[in-house]
DNA sequence: TGTACATCAGTGAACGCGCGTTCACTGATGTAC
DNA sequence: TGTACATCAGTGAACGCGCGTTCACTGATGTAC
Protein backbone atom coordinates (compact mmCIF):
# COMPACT_ATOMS: atom_id res chain seq x y z
CA UNK A 1 0.00 0.00 0.00
CA UNK A 2 2.13 2.81 -1.19
CA UNK A 3 1.49 6.05 0.97
CA UNK A 4 0.03 9.32 -1.78
CA UNK A 5 0.38 12.22 -0.49
CA UNK A 6 -2.09 14.60 -1.63
CA UNK A 7 -1.80 18.24 -1.50
CA UNK A 8 -3.66 18.40 1.60
CA UNK A 9 -0.69 16.43 3.07
CA UNK A 10 1.54 18.21 1.71
CA UNK A 11 -0.06 22.14 3.30
CA UNK A 12 -0.36 20.63 6.57
CA UNK A 13 3.13 19.03 6.61
CA UNK A 14 4.07 22.85 5.38
CA UNK A 15 1.78 24.56 7.88
CA UNK A 16 2.84 22.01 10.81
CA UNK A 17 6.32 23.31 9.89
CA UNK A 18 5.44 27.15 9.54
CA UNK A 19 3.65 26.80 13.33
CA UNK A 20 7.06 25.55 14.72
CA UNK A 21 8.75 28.65 13.57
CA UNK A 22 6.72 30.82 14.46
CA UNK A 23 6.81 29.46 18.04
CA UNK A 24 10.65 29.12 17.92
CA UNK A 25 10.64 32.83 17.06
CA UNK A 26 8.31 34.08 19.51
CA UNK A 27 10.07 32.14 22.10
CA UNK A 28 13.13 34.22 21.37
CA UNK A 29 11.44 37.54 21.65
CA UNK A 30 9.35 36.96 24.26
CA UNK A 31 9.81 34.07 26.38
CA UNK A 32 8.86 30.43 27.37
CA UNK A 33 6.35 31.20 29.55
CA UNK A 34 4.84 34.19 27.14
CA UNK A 35 4.46 31.83 24.38
CA UNK A 36 0.72 31.82 23.28
CA UNK A 37 -1.06 29.85 20.91
CA UNK A 38 -3.38 32.89 19.89
CA UNK A 39 0.04 34.64 18.99
CA UNK A 40 1.32 31.82 17.06
CA UNK A 41 -2.31 31.84 15.32
CA UNK A 42 -2.08 35.55 14.36
CA UNK A 43 1.02 35.48 12.84
CA UNK A 44 0.45 32.98 11.05
CA UNK A 45 -2.76 34.71 9.42
CA UNK A 46 -5.33 32.63 10.55
CA UNK A 47 -8.10 32.66 13.24
CA UNK A 48 -7.05 31.61 16.87
CA UNK A 49 -9.14 28.60 17.02
CA UNK A 50 -7.63 27.52 13.77
CA UNK A 51 -4.52 26.54 15.33
CA UNK A 52 -6.55 23.74 17.05
CA UNK A 53 -6.02 21.76 13.93
CA UNK A 54 -2.88 21.65 14.13
CA UNK A 55 -1.91 21.52 18.03
CA UNK A 56 -4.16 20.02 20.56
CA UNK A 57 -2.87 22.60 23.29
CA UNK A 58 -0.22 25.25 24.72
CA UNK A 59 1.97 22.19 26.57
CA UNK A 60 1.80 20.22 23.01
CA UNK A 61 3.22 23.60 21.01
CA UNK A 62 5.94 23.43 24.00
CA UNK A 63 6.38 19.74 23.34
CA UNK A 64 6.99 20.10 20.43
CA UNK A 65 9.57 23.02 20.58
CA UNK A 66 11.37 21.25 22.96
CA UNK A 67 12.08 18.16 20.63
CA UNK A 68 12.62 20.17 17.51
CA UNK A 69 15.28 22.29 19.99
CA UNK A 70 17.39 18.92 20.98
CA UNK A 71 17.08 17.53 17.72
CA UNK A 72 18.50 20.65 16.01
CA UNK A 73 20.84 20.81 18.55
CA UNK A 74 22.21 17.05 18.07
CA UNK A 75 22.43 17.90 14.59
CA UNK A 76 24.30 20.80 14.74
CA UNK A 77 26.80 18.56 17.00
CA UNK A 78 26.92 15.96 15.00
CA UNK A 79 27.61 17.65 12.08
CA UNK A 80 30.30 19.64 13.15
CA UNK A 81 32.21 16.35 15.30
CA UNK A 82 31.69 14.06 11.94
CA UNK A 83 32.27 17.18 9.44
CA UNK A 84 36.16 16.86 12.04
CA UNK A 85 36.80 13.49 11.70
CA UNK A 86 36.11 13.66 7.46
CA UNK A 87 38.50 16.06 7.83
CA UNK A 88 41.23 14.82 10.00
CA UNK A 89 40.47 11.06 11.06
CA UNK A 90 39.43 9.81 14.55
CA UNK A 91 42.89 10.24 16.26
CA UNK A 92 42.55 13.34 17.74
CA UNK A 93 40.25 13.31 20.61
CA UNK A 94 41.24 16.67 22.30
CA UNK A 95 40.09 18.23 18.61
CA UNK A 96 36.66 16.69 18.66
CA UNK A 97 36.21 17.51 22.13
CA UNK A 98 36.82 20.84 21.67
CA UNK A 99 34.89 20.72 18.34
CA UNK A 100 31.42 19.29 19.97
CA UNK A 101 32.04 22.00 22.82
CA UNK A 102 32.43 24.92 20.65
CA UNK A 103 29.39 23.64 18.47
CA UNK A 104 27.26 23.58 21.87
CA UNK A 105 28.15 27.16 22.60
CA UNK A 106 27.41 28.23 18.76
CA UNK A 107 24.21 26.77 19.14
CA UNK A 108 23.32 28.43 22.09
CA UNK A 109 24.68 31.78 21.51
CA UNK A 110 22.51 31.51 18.06
CA UNK A 111 19.16 30.58 19.96
CA UNK A 112 19.13 31.44 23.57
CA UNK A 113 15.71 31.03 23.94
CA UNK A 114 15.52 27.36 23.15
CA UNK A 115 18.57 26.73 24.93
CA UNK A 116 17.20 28.36 27.72
CA UNK A 117 13.85 25.71 27.05
CA UNK A 118 16.26 23.03 27.23
CA UNK A 119 18.78 23.76 30.07
CA UNK A 120 17.44 26.48 31.64
CA UNK A 121 14.95 27.21 34.36
CA UNK A 122 11.91 24.37 33.73
CA UNK A 123 8.76 25.98 32.31
CA UNK A 124 6.63 26.11 35.14
CA UNK A 125 3.01 24.04 35.23
CA UNK A 126 5.31 22.00 32.26
CA UNK A 127 6.50 18.54 32.67
CA UNK A 128 7.98 17.43 29.38
CA UNK A 129 6.77 13.79 28.45
CA UNK A 130 9.83 11.71 28.37
CA UNK A 131 9.03 9.18 25.97
CA UNK A 132 9.24 11.84 23.53
CA UNK A 133 11.64 13.86 24.79
CA UNK A 134 14.08 11.25 26.02
CA UNK A 135 15.79 10.19 22.65
CA UNK A 136 16.45 13.56 21.18
CA UNK A 137 17.75 15.00 24.30
CA UNK A 138 20.50 12.22 24.78
CA UNK A 139 21.98 12.67 21.71
CA UNK A 140 24.43 15.22 22.68
CA UNK A 141 25.71 13.22 26.16
CA UNK A 142 25.91 10.09 23.80
CA UNK A 143 28.69 11.75 21.70
CA UNK A 144 30.59 13.41 24.55
CA UNK A 145 30.64 9.68 25.64
CA UNK A 146 31.68 8.28 22.24
CA UNK A 147 34.54 10.87 21.55
CA UNK A 148 35.44 10.66 25.15
CA UNK A 149 35.37 6.49 25.61
CA UNK A 150 37.42 6.15 22.11
CA UNK A 151 40.21 8.71 24.48
CA UNK A 152 39.52 6.54 27.40
CA UNK A 153 40.28 3.33 25.48
CA UNK A 154 43.07 3.94 23.74
CA UNK A 155 44.98 5.49 25.75
CA UNK A 156 44.70 9.23 25.01
CA UNK A 157 43.13 10.15 27.97
CA UNK A 158 43.80 8.64 31.29
CA UNK A 159 41.51 9.32 34.24
CA UNK A 160 43.20 10.72 37.10
CA UNK A 161 42.88 8.73 40.09
CA UNK A 162 40.89 10.39 43.01
CA UNK A 163 39.70 8.86 46.15
CA UNK A 164 37.42 5.77 45.09
CA UNK A 165 33.90 6.23 44.61
CA UNK A 166 31.60 5.52 47.51
CA UNK A 167 29.49 2.35 47.18
CA UNK A 168 26.13 3.63 46.25
CA UNK A 169 27.48 5.75 43.28
CA UNK A 170 29.41 3.30 42.20
CA UNK A 171 26.57 0.73 41.50
CA UNK A 172 24.16 3.52 40.51
CA UNK A 173 26.87 4.16 37.62
CA UNK A 174 27.59 0.67 36.88
CA UNK A 175 23.73 -0.09 35.81
CA UNK A 176 23.75 2.77 33.85
CA UNK A 177 26.54 2.30 32.33
CA UNK A 178 25.07 -0.05 30.25
CA UNK A 179 22.83 1.91 28.27
CA UNK A 180 26.05 4.25 27.10
CA UNK A 181 27.59 0.77 25.81
CA UNK A 182 31.00 2.04 26.14
CA UNK A 183 32.50 3.61 29.58
CA UNK A 184 34.17 0.45 31.11
CA UNK A 185 33.86 1.39 34.87
CA UNK A 186 31.80 3.87 36.84
CA UNK A 187 34.67 6.60 37.35
CA UNK A 188 34.21 6.58 33.86
CA UNK A 189 30.42 7.53 33.54
CA UNK A 190 31.23 9.89 36.96
CA UNK A 191 33.59 11.98 35.28
CA UNK A 192 31.87 12.12 32.08
CA UNK A 193 29.22 13.76 33.63
CA UNK A 194 31.00 16.01 35.44
CA UNK A 195 32.59 16.99 32.07
CA UNK A 196 28.73 17.34 31.46
CA UNK A 197 27.97 19.49 33.78
CA UNK A 198 30.88 21.76 33.22
CA UNK A 199 30.69 22.24 29.65
CA UNK A 200 27.21 23.06 29.96
CA UNK A 201 27.40 25.60 33.01
CA UNK A 202 30.33 27.14 30.83
CA UNK A 203 27.76 27.70 28.16
CA UNK A 204 25.12 28.42 29.84
CA UNK A 205 26.87 31.07 31.93
CA UNK A 206 27.13 32.77 29.28
CA UNK A 207 23.90 32.36 27.12
CA UNK A 208 22.05 33.61 30.01
CA UNK A 209 24.49 36.43 30.81
CA UNK A 210 25.94 35.56 34.08
CA UNK A 211 29.74 37.37 32.96
CA UNK A 212 28.08 40.51 31.98
CA UNK A 213 29.31 42.26 28.90
CA UNK A 214 32.25 40.12 27.56
CA UNK A 215 33.56 41.26 23.93
CA UNK A 216 33.11 38.75 21.65
CA UNK A 217 36.99 37.81 20.74
CA UNK A 218 37.41 37.74 25.00
CA UNK A 219 34.72 35.30 25.37
CA UNK A 220 35.19 33.17 22.92
CA UNK A 221 38.92 32.75 24.15
CA UNK A 222 38.11 32.66 27.83
CA UNK A 223 35.45 29.39 26.47
CA UNK A 224 38.43 27.85 24.60
CA UNK A 225 40.07 27.87 27.58
CA UNK A 226 37.68 26.42 29.57
CA UNK A 227 37.18 23.63 27.18
CA UNK A 228 41.50 23.00 28.08
CA UNK A 229 40.37 22.52 31.53
CA UNK A 230 37.86 20.69 31.38
CA UNK A 231 39.37 18.06 28.61
CA UNK A 232 42.65 18.27 31.26
CA UNK A 233 40.06 17.53 34.15
CA UNK A 234 38.71 14.32 32.33
CA UNK A 235 42.85 13.31 31.92
CA UNK A 236 42.60 14.33 28.24
CA UNK A 237 45.66 16.33 26.69
CA UNK B 1 19.44 63.41 64.82
CA UNK B 2 18.38 60.54 65.85
CA UNK B 3 15.88 58.28 63.80
CA UNK B 4 12.93 57.65 65.47
CA UNK B 5 11.01 54.73 64.16
CA UNK B 6 7.41 54.72 64.30
CA UNK B 7 4.78 52.39 64.63
CA UNK B 8 3.85 53.03 61.30
CA UNK B 9 7.80 52.56 60.26
CA UNK B 10 7.32 49.42 61.85
CA UNK B 11 4.74 48.33 60.36
CA UNK B 12 6.09 49.37 57.05
CA UNK B 13 9.39 47.46 56.93
CA UNK B 14 7.59 44.06 57.82
CA UNK B 15 4.66 44.24 55.64
CA UNK B 16 7.80 45.08 52.84
CA UNK B 17 9.48 41.54 54.10
CA UNK B 18 5.97 39.89 53.96
CA UNK B 19 5.83 41.09 50.44
CA UNK B 20 8.66 39.37 49.20
CA UNK B 21 8.33 36.48 51.34
CA UNK B 22 4.78 35.41 49.65
CA UNK B 23 6.77 36.72 46.58
CA UNK B 24 9.05 34.39 46.83
CA UNK B 25 6.62 31.43 47.45
CA UNK B 26 4.46 32.22 44.61
CA UNK B 27 7.75 32.09 42.56
CA UNK B 28 8.23 28.52 43.54
CA UNK B 29 4.76 27.69 42.93
CA UNK B 30 4.37 29.01 39.44
CA UNK B 31 7.94 30.56 38.12
CA UNK B 32 9.00 34.08 37.21
CA UNK B 33 7.02 34.82 34.52
CA UNK B 34 3.65 34.27 36.14
CA UNK B 35 4.60 36.23 39.55
CA UNK B 36 2.00 38.84 39.35
CA UNK B 37 1.14 41.66 41.76
CA UNK B 38 -2.43 41.25 42.25
CA UNK B 39 -2.03 37.64 43.05
CA UNK B 40 0.87 38.79 46.17
CA UNK B 41 -1.86 41.75 47.15
CA UNK B 42 -4.72 38.89 47.31
CA UNK B 43 -2.52 36.80 49.76
CA UNK B 44 -1.21 40.00 51.40
CA UNK B 45 -4.95 40.53 52.20
CA UNK B 46 -5.08 43.76 50.81
CA UNK B 47 -7.05 45.32 47.63
CA UNK B 48 -4.78 45.08 44.45
CA UNK B 49 -3.97 48.96 44.25
CA UNK B 50 -2.73 49.12 48.04
CA UNK B 51 0.35 47.17 46.55
CA UNK B 52 1.63 50.29 44.93
CA UNK B 53 1.99 52.04 47.79
CA UNK B 54 5.37 49.58 48.40
CA UNK B 55 6.59 48.40 45.50
CA UNK B 56 6.49 50.88 42.17
CA UNK B 57 6.22 48.00 39.70
CA UNK B 58 6.36 44.12 38.84
CA UNK B 59 9.54 44.56 37.38
CA UNK B 60 10.59 46.26 41.09
CA UNK B 61 9.08 43.02 42.82
CA UNK B 62 11.50 41.21 40.57
CA UNK B 63 14.93 43.38 41.44
CA UNK B 64 13.75 42.78 45.14
CA UNK B 65 13.63 39.09 44.38
CA UNK B 66 16.74 38.94 42.92
CA UNK B 67 18.54 41.28 45.34
CA UNK B 68 16.76 39.42 48.23
CA UNK B 69 17.90 35.57 46.10
CA UNK B 70 21.75 36.68 46.05
CA UNK B 71 22.10 38.23 49.68
CA UNK B 72 20.35 34.84 51.26
CA UNK B 73 23.08 32.61 49.20
CA UNK B 74 25.68 34.58 49.61
CA UNK B 75 24.84 34.20 53.57
CA UNK B 76 24.56 30.82 53.29
CA UNK B 77 27.66 30.38 51.75
CA UNK B 78 29.33 32.71 53.69
CA UNK B 79 27.87 30.75 57.14
CA UNK B 80 29.02 27.47 55.98
CA UNK B 81 32.54 28.70 55.07
CA UNK B 82 33.08 30.49 58.27
CA UNK B 83 31.51 27.96 60.04
CA UNK B 84 34.14 25.41 58.89
CA UNK B 85 36.93 27.83 59.60
CA UNK B 86 35.85 28.17 63.75
CA UNK B 87 36.07 24.45 63.53
CA UNK B 88 39.44 23.61 61.74
CA UNK B 89 41.26 26.53 61.22
CA UNK B 90 42.01 28.22 57.71
CA UNK B 91 44.65 25.61 56.66
CA UNK B 92 42.25 22.84 54.59
CA UNK B 93 41.43 24.74 51.47
CA UNK B 94 39.99 21.29 49.71
CA UNK B 95 37.14 21.46 52.65
CA UNK B 96 36.48 25.10 52.52
CA UNK B 97 35.87 24.19 48.80
CA UNK B 98 33.94 21.65 49.04
CA UNK B 99 32.20 23.61 51.95
CA UNK B 100 31.36 26.23 49.70
CA UNK B 101 30.28 24.18 46.96
CA UNK B 102 27.64 21.83 48.99
CA UNK B 103 26.46 24.95 50.16
CA UNK B 104 25.72 26.08 46.68
CA UNK B 105 23.91 23.16 46.03
CA UNK B 106 22.00 22.68 49.26
CA UNK B 107 20.64 26.33 48.92
CA UNK B 108 19.39 25.88 45.04
CA UNK B 109 17.93 22.42 46.33
CA UNK B 110 15.57 24.18 48.59
CA UNK B 111 14.97 27.30 46.93
CA UNK B 112 15.01 26.12 42.78
CA UNK B 113 12.31 28.85 41.52
CA UNK B 114 14.58 31.77 43.67
CA UNK B 115 17.88 29.86 42.02
CA UNK B 116 16.35 29.68 38.41
CA UNK B 117 15.85 33.43 38.50
CA UNK B 118 19.96 34.21 39.75
CA UNK B 119 21.31 31.84 37.60
CA UNK B 120 18.71 30.37 34.71
CA UNK B 121 17.06 31.74 31.61
CA UNK B 122 16.47 35.60 31.87
CA UNK B 123 13.31 37.20 32.44
CA UNK B 124 11.81 38.09 29.49
CA UNK B 125 11.76 41.52 29.41
CA UNK B 126 13.37 41.97 32.39
CA UNK B 127 17.10 43.36 33.15
CA UNK B 128 17.79 43.37 36.59
CA UNK B 129 19.35 46.89 37.50
CA UNK B 130 23.34 46.46 37.81
CA UNK B 131 23.72 49.27 40.35
CA UNK B 132 21.29 47.38 42.83
CA UNK B 133 22.09 43.40 41.74
CA UNK B 134 25.82 43.43 41.40
CA UNK B 135 27.36 43.91 44.95
CA UNK B 136 25.20 40.85 46.59
CA UNK B 137 25.43 39.23 42.67
CA UNK B 138 29.17 38.95 43.29
CA UNK B 139 29.80 37.87 46.71
CA UNK B 140 29.60 34.21 46.32
CA UNK B 141 32.69 34.41 43.77
CA UNK B 142 34.49 36.65 45.51
CA UNK B 143 34.46 33.87 48.37
CA UNK B 144 35.64 31.11 46.09
CA UNK B 145 38.27 33.63 44.71
CA UNK B 146 39.40 33.98 48.17
CA UNK B 147 39.22 30.12 48.91
CA UNK B 148 41.09 29.45 45.94
CA UNK B 149 43.31 32.50 45.79
CA UNK B 150 44.77 31.43 49.70
CA UNK B 151 45.34 27.94 48.63
CA UNK B 152 47.50 29.24 45.16
CA UNK B 153 49.42 31.51 47.18
CA UNK B 154 50.33 28.88 49.89
CA UNK B 155 50.90 26.37 47.50
CA UNK B 156 48.20 24.03 48.63
CA UNK B 157 47.26 24.23 45.17
CA UNK B 158 49.18 24.59 42.04
CA UNK B 159 47.86 25.85 38.46
CA UNK B 160 48.40 22.98 36.14
CA UNK B 161 50.51 24.38 33.47
CA UNK B 162 48.06 24.52 29.74
CA UNK B 163 49.20 26.36 27.11
CA UNK B 164 49.64 30.19 27.54
CA UNK B 165 46.63 32.26 27.30
CA UNK B 166 45.86 34.37 24.19
CA UNK B 167 47.18 38.04 24.19
CA UNK B 168 43.35 39.56 24.28
CA UNK B 169 42.08 37.48 27.05
CA UNK B 170 45.01 37.78 29.51
CA UNK B 171 45.00 41.70 29.37
CA UNK B 172 41.17 41.59 29.71
CA UNK B 173 41.80 39.12 32.61
CA UNK B 174 45.07 41.39 34.05
CA UNK B 175 42.49 44.09 34.20
CA UNK B 176 39.91 42.08 36.01
CA UNK B 177 42.37 40.98 38.39
CA UNK B 178 42.43 44.20 40.39
CA UNK B 179 38.81 44.21 41.41
CA UNK B 180 39.30 40.79 42.81
CA UNK B 181 42.49 41.97 44.92
CA UNK B 182 43.84 38.23 45.02
CA UNK B 183 44.83 36.33 41.91
CA UNK B 184 47.97 37.12 40.98
CA UNK B 185 48.00 35.83 37.18
CA UNK B 186 45.56 36.28 34.36
CA UNK B 187 45.84 32.35 34.67
CA UNK B 188 44.44 32.40 37.87
CA UNK B 189 41.32 34.52 36.90
CA UNK B 190 40.72 32.22 33.82
CA UNK B 191 40.89 28.86 36.27
CA UNK B 192 38.81 31.31 38.54
CA UNK B 193 35.81 31.39 35.86
CA UNK B 194 35.89 27.92 35.07
CA UNK B 195 35.95 26.88 38.39
CA UNK B 196 32.89 29.02 38.97
CA UNK B 197 30.94 27.58 36.05
CA UNK B 198 31.72 24.10 36.47
CA UNK B 199 30.20 24.52 39.99
CA UNK B 200 27.24 26.26 38.69
CA UNK B 201 26.86 23.65 35.94
CA UNK B 202 26.97 20.71 38.15
CA UNK B 203 24.27 22.26 40.60
CA UNK B 204 22.13 23.70 37.83
CA UNK B 205 21.73 20.35 36.13
CA UNK B 206 20.49 18.78 39.62
CA UNK B 207 18.23 21.83 40.28
CA UNK B 208 16.57 21.69 37.13
CA UNK B 209 16.05 18.51 36.68
CA UNK B 210 18.47 17.58 33.84
CA UNK B 211 19.80 14.24 35.30
CA UNK B 212 16.39 12.98 35.56
CA UNK B 213 15.46 10.74 38.55
CA UNK B 214 18.58 10.29 40.99
CA UNK B 215 17.75 9.21 44.50
CA UNK B 216 19.17 11.83 47.41
CA UNK B 217 22.51 9.72 48.36
CA UNK B 218 23.56 8.59 44.90
CA UNK B 219 22.97 12.40 43.49
CA UNK B 220 24.85 13.90 46.88
CA UNK B 221 27.93 11.75 46.19
CA UNK B 222 27.69 12.07 42.37
CA UNK B 223 28.12 16.27 43.53
CA UNK B 224 30.54 15.29 46.03
CA UNK B 225 32.77 13.62 43.15
CA UNK B 226 32.54 16.09 41.11
CA UNK B 227 34.00 18.91 43.51
CA UNK B 228 36.99 16.82 43.84
CA UNK B 229 37.15 16.63 39.94
CA UNK B 230 36.67 20.40 39.99
CA UNK B 231 38.97 20.88 42.62
CA UNK B 232 41.69 18.73 40.62
CA UNK B 233 41.35 21.14 37.80
CA UNK B 234 42.22 24.09 39.75
CA UNK B 235 45.83 22.05 40.75
CA UNK B 236 43.62 21.49 44.16
CA UNK B 237 44.38 18.21 46.35
C1' DT C 1 -0.72 69.19 76.63
C1' DG C 2 -3.95 70.21 72.81
C1' DT C 3 -5.02 71.43 68.32
C1' DA C 4 -4.46 71.99 63.05
C1' DC C 5 -2.50 70.18 59.36
C1' DA C 6 0.24 66.84 56.56
C1' DT C 7 1.35 62.28 55.51
C1' DC C 8 0.33 57.82 54.47
C1' DA C 9 -2.14 52.91 54.09
C1' DG C 10 -5.71 51.04 52.16
C1' DT C 11 -10.39 51.12 49.31
C1' DG C 12 -13.20 50.24 45.30
C1' DA C 13 -14.21 51.07 40.68
C1' DA C 14 -12.55 51.28 36.30
C1' DC C 15 -9.43 51.15 31.90
C1' DG C 16 -7.94 48.09 28.21
C1' DC C 17 -5.60 44.03 27.41
C1' DG C 18 -4.47 39.07 25.98
C1' DC C 19 -5.09 34.49 27.11
C1' DG C 20 -6.84 29.08 26.26
C1' DT C 21 -10.47 26.70 24.75
C1' DT C 22 -15.26 25.34 22.85
C1' DC C 23 -18.74 25.32 19.40
C1' DA C 24 -21.69 25.31 15.39
C1' DC C 25 -20.81 26.68 10.84
C1' DT C 26 -19.11 26.91 5.70
C1' DG C 27 -16.78 25.58 1.82
C1' DA C 28 -13.05 23.29 -0.35
C1' DT C 29 -10.54 18.90 -1.05
C1' DG C 30 -10.32 13.84 -1.25
C1' DT C 31 -12.38 9.04 -1.82
C1' DA C 32 -15.43 5.14 -3.10
C1' DC C 33 -18.32 3.33 -6.23
C1' DT D 1 -15.46 9.43 -16.02
C1' DG D 2 -19.11 11.32 -12.96
C1' DT D 3 -21.53 11.58 -8.82
C1' DA D 4 -22.49 11.17 -3.64
C1' DC D 5 -20.54 11.31 0.50
C1' DA D 6 -16.85 11.94 4.03
C1' DT D 7 -13.07 14.43 5.64
C1' DC D 8 -10.79 18.37 6.85
C1' DA D 9 -9.06 23.60 7.18
C1' DG D 10 -10.57 27.59 8.52
C1' DT D 11 -14.35 31.04 10.41
C1' DG D 12 -16.41 33.98 13.85
C1' DA D 13 -18.57 34.48 18.11
C1' DA D 14 -18.47 33.50 22.71
C1' DC D 15 -17.10 31.71 27.61
C1' DG D 16 -14.64 33.12 31.78
C1' DC D 17 -10.32 34.40 33.34
C1' DG D 18 -6.32 37.21 35.34
C1' DC D 19 -3.29 40.78 34.48
C1' DG D 20 -0.84 45.90 35.42
C1' DT D 21 -1.90 50.25 36.38
C1' DT D 22 -4.58 54.74 37.43
C1' DC D 23 -7.60 57.48 40.10
C1' DA D 24 -10.36 59.92 43.48
C1' DC D 25 -11.60 58.69 48.00
C1' DT D 26 -11.60 57.80 53.33
C1' DG D 27 -9.82 57.42 57.67
C1' DA D 28 -6.07 56.56 60.68
C1' DT D 29 -1.39 57.92 62.17
C1' DG D 30 2.34 61.33 62.81
C1' DT D 31 4.26 66.20 63.33
C1' DA D 32 4.74 71.18 64.32
C1' DC D 33 3.46 74.72 67.00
Amino acid sequence: MPEKFTPRDRARTQTMAEIVAIARRQLLEQGAAALSLRAVARELGVVSSAIYRYVPSRDDLLTLLVVDGYTRLAEAVDAAVLAHREKHGVSDPMAEFKTLGHAVRTWGLRDPATYGLLFGTPVPGYEAPAERTNAPGTRVVLRLAEVLTMAWIDGAAVLPEGSPLPDVLRSELDSLAQEFAAPPQADHMAMLFHVWAALFGLVSFEVFGQFGALNKPVAEALFDNGLLSIAAMAGLK
